[in-house]
DNA sequence: CTAATTCAATCAAACGATTGATTGAATTTC
DNA sequence: GAAATTCAATCAATCGTTTGATTGAATTAG
């Protein structure tokens, strides 16, 4: 088995398609027969390449892990700034976040994979978790201690960080019913649109009253 | 098959299991014998007492609503009152879905079949929607128009209900990695009451700056 | 009342189909 | 031509479902 040096066709291919059969279908209800056929290739490619199909799960989650931080950037420390600025850039942020969840066809796949890996607890959530999400979030208290002067370790704003991001991430689980009770079609750019300045009032509200 | 008028034995039992594993699980990674075992039966229950692995499933989803409406009420027109007093009204249910999501060990295996019927879109989250859910988030733009004075049908009001809900709903769904970031090894009491006052707090700034 | 019959319910066993994995030969690549 | 890769074919195991037999409690018949 190789290790992820060689972008080649048929390992791409296998990626994409457990990318998309597992976040679409769940990892149980994919068969390899279905991941080979989708990536056009034979069964035994998976094994090959993979070790077998649990090693393409991994795969896949250390895929999402490279793409997810080439757009969201490696998770930095955020640097001193005033209130104002630092609310601005949580704005920023979550408004990236809702596009980024509810548009970006391209990014459909790695979202359904990534929180269908989060409702199964897989084993690739916590890889995303320490490599990425485990960063982020500290960022994010970071930038809400900026606005509000309180202590970004603090139990109120790490909770608080989480209540701000669920907000936008509940809006992609919940999609169906959302849609049905919005009587929306699906997700377009103006319904998305609409959920980030909901979500952005929200935030400038909770952030006023914490000041 | 019979309709749900007797509750035998073998069949709540089997309902019992279908609501633990499928939740625990998924659907597609829950084999009937894995059912028949838990229920303490044979495999041929399933398709005597519910046509199959589906009917199953379906019945599960009627057990669900069945309970959940024991315990939530029917949804009812709530009543024209003060805005202080519809706020208050909000956070009681807030903090009641909370406590029914994060804790209610007894709930526990309903919350999780739930949860995956909504992330897997299953047969029984229309059940569920269409019986529950959509008249709940009526109620609930109801309650919040008459804080805010505004339109309960307005697509504002309607996505704001869905955002106070979703924060509720996320911490549920994301317990594995809130749990890892909070460093708690799972909610307890004390970790509920944190969360519903931090999402208390969201709902009254957030309808505090609506108004 | 007793015997014959029907019925819902459960069981062990087996069905064909599909699962993930493996094999060794064929093919491609360099 | 040697290594890397893909292929068809096959493996044992498990899948959801079905079968025919069996049980004990109702129901009916005489």
């Amino acid at each position: 088995m190789l290790d992820d040096s060689s972008p080649s066709g048929t390992r791409a291919d296998l990626i994409a398609a457990g990318l998309h059969l597992f976040g679409h279908d769940g990892f149980a209800a994919t068969s390899t027969r279905a991941l080979a056929a989708r990536a056009g290739t034979n069964v035994a490619s998976i094994a090959y390449h993979f070790g077998g199909k649990d090693g393409l799960r991994m795969a896949c989650a250390e895929e999402v892990l490279r793409r997810i931080t080439a757009v969201a950037g490696a998770p930095a420390e955020p640097p001193q700034m005033p209130p104002d600025e630092a609310l601005g850039w949580l704005d920023t942020m979550l408004r990236a976040l809702v596009g980024f969840l509810t548009q970006a066809p391209q990014a459909a796949d790695i979202v359904g994979f990534m929180l269908r890996e989060m409702a199964e607890d897989g084993p690739g959530l916590a890889l995303i978790y320490e490599s990425f999400f485990r960063h982020k979030h500290r960022e994010l208290c970071r930038l809400i201690a900026m606005v509000t002067g309180g202590d970004p370790d603090s139990q109120s704003i790490r909770l608080l960080a989480f209540s701000l991001m669920g907000q936008a991430i509940y809006f992609r689980i919940g999609q169906p019913i959302v849609c049905r009770r919005m009587e929306w079609p699906q997700y377009g750019e103006a319904e998305s649109r609409a959920i980030a300045d909901r979500l952005s009032a929200n935030l400038h509200a909770i952030l006023r009253a914490e000041k």
